[in-house]
DNA sequence: CGCATTTTTGATTCTTATCAAGACGAGTGG
DNA sequence: CCACTCGTCTTGATAAGAATCAAAAATGCG
């Protein structure tokens, strides 16, 4: 079990409020524009600094010891991130596509970090349960759909199905456990079954989510229709 | 991937304050005992409810819609449990053994409530790390070592290296997301190659804990020095 | 256009789940 | 005390799933 994802073609590595691309807008408060791959030095953080992501995608990992790289989270508009939400363990971030931050005062808003901070663990504790035991088209589904809530908007009535994909095929196996290889065989067995759709690469549209809910579930192709699990978070 | 862990003999079902063999210590607070195999009524459980744990082990597991079991999280002596600890996901908790639990008045240490949700969340990605992309052997060695942290009871000066496992082989299996077969082989593989020892299947001695780490982090049988990875936690 | 990155597909190997059955221990009842 | 049962643990044989190895398409960029 090896093979580490190559380091990644680093951005330079920031601290989080030396982000390239700094904007200030009408309130005052520092905005900031992350570059795709922008690293967010988040280990040795000061207390203070907490953002919320405005647009776009950054992912929250860590590398172990022997290079692998496990991607802990991936978080949406309305997340946030920072001292408090980050733990002990030696973590980053990295910027998965374009993304505005929003500079959060712990101050004016504490009840925000607070649910920031149970977010954080209802998510982690469903990724548990996505890992545990299930196969890598169980990951898939489930990941598909986690992804699809945080980043597909809703259209006033039914909700779009189209979203942009922003992490990566090798992204998602960091994030599942599994190899780049399995990733783009589970998402191609997806779309000729006409679960899921997609041209380009990143650009995914879900065509059965009743089925890629049987999917995550455990249902094989033969759908078992049961309660759909998991899914936590989406736009707040 | 099915075959869910066949129905534990359960113990009855009980709100978190109706747990069976109370006891009203010196305090005039109530403590409670827990017969092994007693389940928290965790679901719907009411706000005020927080326990710490005095003595014995908890485990804290969700069951899917497909009967499989997730464990969450095996919780030792000092570890809290209860309503802010809880996510809004069905979940439950199960006593391993014998175990004694205190109340716990938020008001009067709101400190460490927080420190225990954050403890929570750290554990919970640690535990991620331990699922995505690892080996059977390498989460076993890291969950012995996990559990040794936690339930070894440190005598001044050097650290006592045998402990209970409270987790039974099915147990293990569902924390780590195996089958109760490969936990037995990788125990019994750890034993032959004298990492660790165990007369009965219970009682478990750590021999080589520096080759456990390396195991832990992804060095094959073949040290591979390298650094330590996760284990959080312990005994406050 | 040519190069680098990402994605896809195929062939093979390895790990672990699955299926099956035996060993051990503790508790029960004759 | 022993035969019996039940639950847990262990061990073996086989098969399914995913990793690995290898290489070809697709995409984006200078």
């Amino acid at each position: 079990m090896l093979n580490p994802t190559p380091p990644v073609a680093a951005a330079p590595v920031l601290p989080i409020d030396q982000a390239p691309f700094s904007g200030a807008p009408a309130g005052g408060a520092a905005l900031r524009l992350l570059l795709p791959g922008t690293a967010l030095f988040l280990e040795g953080l000061h207390a203070a600094a907490t953002v919320r992501i405005l647009s776009g995608c950054v992912c929250l990992h860590q590398t172990l010891s022997d290079g692998r790289r496990q991607i802990l989270d991936i978080l949406g508009p309305g997340r946030m991130l920072g001292a408090a939400l980050l733990d002990t363990q030696p973590a980053g971030a990295l910027a998965l596509t374009f993304t505005r931050l929003e500079p959060v005062d712990p101050e004016r808003e504490p009840e925000a970090l607070a649910g920031a901070l149970r977010l954080r663990l209802a998510r982690a504790q469903a990724h548990v349960v996505r890992l545990g035991r299930r196969t890598a088209q169980e990951r898939i589904a489930a990941a598909l759909l986690d992804l699809s809530g945080q980043f597909a908007r809703r259209g006033r009535g039914a909700a779009h199905t189209r979203f942009t994909l922003y992490p990566k095929r090798a992204d998602l196996a960091d994030w599942l456990g599994l190899t780049v290889e399995t990733v783009s065989r589970c998402l191609n067995a997806f779309r000729r079954e006409g679960l899921i759709a997609f041209d380009r690469p990143e650009i995914v549209t879900i065509r059965d989510r009743a089925a890629l809910e049987r999917r995550a579930a455990g249902g094989s192709a033969a759908g078992n229709p049961s309660m759909l699990s998991g899914q936590t978070g989406g736009q707040p």
